[in-house]
DNA sequence: GCCATAAGGAAGGATGATCAGACCTTTTCC
DNA sequence: GGAAAAGGTCTGATCATCCTTCCTTATGGC
């Protein structure tokens, strides 16, 4: 008992956890980014129209006027705007505005992110490997295609690359890994989308893509795995180059 | 580009997700739910003393009236007392009070959290294969022989995996995962903590923690990896013999 | 034995976020 | 030309939270 106590204590630095600063996000703030991280994904694809403001308020069950400061907040920066009248409606704009550069908190905590990432995409890649239908495994085997068509384009490229990996999520039917994966691509992609990333890059990046398909196909967990985890310290190392030191 | 769209559209729910209600948790709601899991987890062991409360509100960004609701509400469930005066405090109760049985939401979803767990747990092994200092292997070692010990008594058995479990995300080195770890492990002990858990099956447990010990040791992501995942799936399987199917 | 001190306990008003709802304005379709 | 469907506006109520001040209780030092 005693020992047990002792022993644990040498490893825990828990309390620091468990008296961090709480972090209350009001209803507006995880509104604004809610919104924000999927048109900046591009899982709201430019043009697409948005459900009306008093749908959509019931669905997010919110009021309508805290939806509309959200609304408002996303218009002003350029991510969405609004046309009256019966057909009217809230559109993502198109084009999007130009993304901003990394906010210092983030370039503070980068690491920690792509800790984060490997998490989630190895959990993935398990479970996708146990559970993924070859249906949904064509699909995504397209979206490489699609992919391997975009090596000059990056920002289409980028875009496909995130619908691969949120694909990926939604293959293995866990909503949680889903929301998991989405947050963490808003976070990355404000630093992937700043840095250069030339053809031969893309291409082993897709490379990696490929067999990690061909891995899943096979149900092979181990495999998918181990590409995965290639896949994931190639970003980090490419970041690691660019980013100032973390 | 427009072969594009079909094919993501083919894929994704993410509208789904994005458009999901938003759940502002009050200060309130994410303090008694950082405390009240702490404590259940025995991250704060009974009879603790807890920082002033003009302290603690500091340290969690929050209004002490705020906090003082947070410790009422944790008081009323018999988590907490406190004592007046000028050596008084707050404490965690010794004894705690019995666990509440699991409630029907988290039965609703235990697979979904199982899958997360997958993941954090996936990724601190890895992480910790790469990067657990020989000293906080040491002190896991030690923890696993703890747990040995305790392979008849359950409560303790339990309270010891979780520090373990825990303490390897703090070897990973990154805050976010043991945060990740702490709520993780608070959603899944509503669940462990009914089903019946046999000397035996609590000994083969053990001696996965063993496995994956001597494979951080080695630095062996892979066998880190295959140990871990063996380790998780374990439990999954005593849980879907023992809860109602989901 | 007194009293400063350190703790929990309690009450007030100020503020801001959010909500619910009614209403206005613009555009389109029939 | 009017109903319908969308965004745009306003108002008052409610609630969570905060800040501040004060009260009460126990302890420890002189």
């Amino acid at each position: 008992m005693t020992d047990r106590a002792a022993v644990v204590s040498e490893v825990l630095v828990a309390p620091d956890v468990v008296f961090a600063p709480v972090r209350s996000q009001t209803a507006l703030e995880e509104t604004v980014d809610r919104l924000g991280t999927a048109i900046k994904l591009g899982l709201l694809a430019p043009a697409t129209r948005l459900p009306p403001e008093r749908e959509l308020c019931a669905r997010l069950g919110i009021a309508r006027s805290t939806l509309r400061q959200a609304l408002a907040a996303l218009s002003e920066s350029g991510h969405l705007h609004a046309t009256r009248g019966r057909a009217g409606g809230t559109f993502v704009a198109d084009p999007q505005p130009p993304a901003a550069p990394p906010s210092p908190e983030l370039l503070e905590v980068w690491r920690e992110v792509c800790d984060e990432r490997l998490a989630v995409e190895l959990g993935v890649a398990v479970l996708a490997a146990e559970r993924a239908t070859p249906a949904a495994l064509d699909s995504l085997a397209a979206l490489v295609d699609a992919l391997d068509r975009a090596l000059d384009d990056f920002s289409t490229y980028r875009q496909a690359d995130i619908h691969l990996h949120v694909g990926l999520a939604e293959a293995t039917g866990s909503a949680r890994l889903v929301k998991a994966m989405t947050e963490m691509q808003g976070a990355m992609s404000g630093l992937i989308s700043f840095i250069a990333h030339p053809h031969d890059v893309l291409a082993s990046s897709n490379a990696q893509h490929r067999r990690l398909l061909a891995a899943l196909r096979e149900r092979d967990e181990a495999r998918a795995v181990r590409v995965m985890t290639e896949h994931i310290r190639a970003t980090e190392h490419v970041l690691a180059g660019l980013l100032p030191a973390g």
